[in-house]
DNA sequence: GCCTGTGAAGCTATTCACAGCT
DNA sequence: AGCTGTGAATAGCTTCACAGGC
């Protein structure tokens, strides 16, 4: 039952969020193909990926929401809980606590940090920022292991490295670089400039 | 010639900013081997995708870095320069103009949009904002055709389909929504919460 | 010898389509 | 009748491996 695709883990958090919606507003269950209309991808992709946890719905009244959602929880989230260490508090960095913070109970940034005085050993949006060079300690201490990068291209590479030499195995890569880490590091990048420079070639393509 | 996957889009504009770094530093030419070691991809995966925007090199010096360069600028860049409009001024707009202003000639964050009467009326970093009541016609005027939503996810719906009215046919989505828009628009979706879920759950397994 | 360009093979991901259930 | 679960088919993507060229 373990060992999914990035893809397949992409779709099951966004089946998972939608999900959530529905059960705040009272639904107990659904059908592949209603999940299909309000995601965007194919009955058969659905079952396909909701197979993969090993749940199993009804024919007669498709999936149990509560049901469904526990397995995904189950499937998605670590047991107890992950933590999560965000390098650079600039735009990028708030931006990202503005989106997140408070999201998902199971993921919750717990660490940040910046170079700027002005900003260490304050609180932003609930989440304490140290100086860079506190890095290492407080992450070992706090046994984080999931880091996000929002630093300029410049230092990325460093400050990943360290990173992984204070435990962390999963990056949110949001710079502009090819991380040299590791290979059982995961990264996951979020390169802006490229987002942006392919967005705009397919704004002239003919889609369709 | 034409015709090119998501995925390969992606991979030219990687190989081209690495050229351009190449490029300043006084290569003239490189092998297929050559620019895998330095991009992670494989020298056929790098050999196929030259192939599909028509360029060859010569197995005796490889590729000509100008002439690849020019090629790919041709394949991947508007004649005229695009231009593209950013909704939303908060941390995450800025964070996309500190990343994004001046590092591509052909591509401009022309305009801004906010309804923070503090940013309207002012520039940022070299982009003009305005509120958000001139959407419209502001787009209209300057005929962009290249948006960036970022903004709370409550607003995005409507405001991307304000931008799709104006005539933008390619959008770059940071809001953790799927917007609902013709299938002609092309959406690139950088769902900011989707991406650090992902990453957390990836940083748990065992790669390898 | 060592490269490029590329047909063919191999993989991965998605969709089809239907048996089996209620 | 209308659903799920899933083998089989298809589509899409990447790598292999080698002919041809300098």
């Amino acid at each position: 039952m373990n060992k999914v695709s990035q893809k397949t883990i992409e779709r099951l958090i966004l089946y998972r969020r939608q999900l959530l919606g529905l059960n705040n507003k009272g639904t107990t269950s659904i059908f592949s193909h209603q999940l299909a209309v309000q995601t965007g991808f194919t009955s058969a992709q659905i079952r396909r990926d909701i197979m993969a946890i090993g749940y199993s719905g009804s024919p007669a009244h498709g999936y149990d929401l509560e049901k469904l959602l526990s397995s995904l929880n189950d499937f998605i989230d670590a047991p107890g809980g992950q933590g999560v260490a965000l390098v650079g508090l600039g735009h990028l960095g708030r931006a990202v606590l503005d989106y997140f913070q408070g999201r998902r109970p199971n993921l919750k940034i717990m660490l940040a940090f910046d170079n700027d005085p002005q900003k260490v050993n304050r609180m932003a949006q609930g989440c304490p920022c140290y100086h860079t060079d506190e890095l290492e300690n407080r992450i070992i201490e706090q046994k984080v292991k999931v880091g996000i990068i929002a630093v300029p291209a410049i230092e990325s590479q460093d400050l990943a490295e360290r990173l992984v030499r204070a435990g962390v195995r999963g990056i949110l890569n949001y710079a502009p670089v090819k991380l040299e880490l590791p290979p059982e590091v995961y990264v996951e990048n979020r390169d802006m400039i490229l987002a942006l420079e392919k967005a705009a070639f397919f704004a002239r393509q003919v889609t369709i």
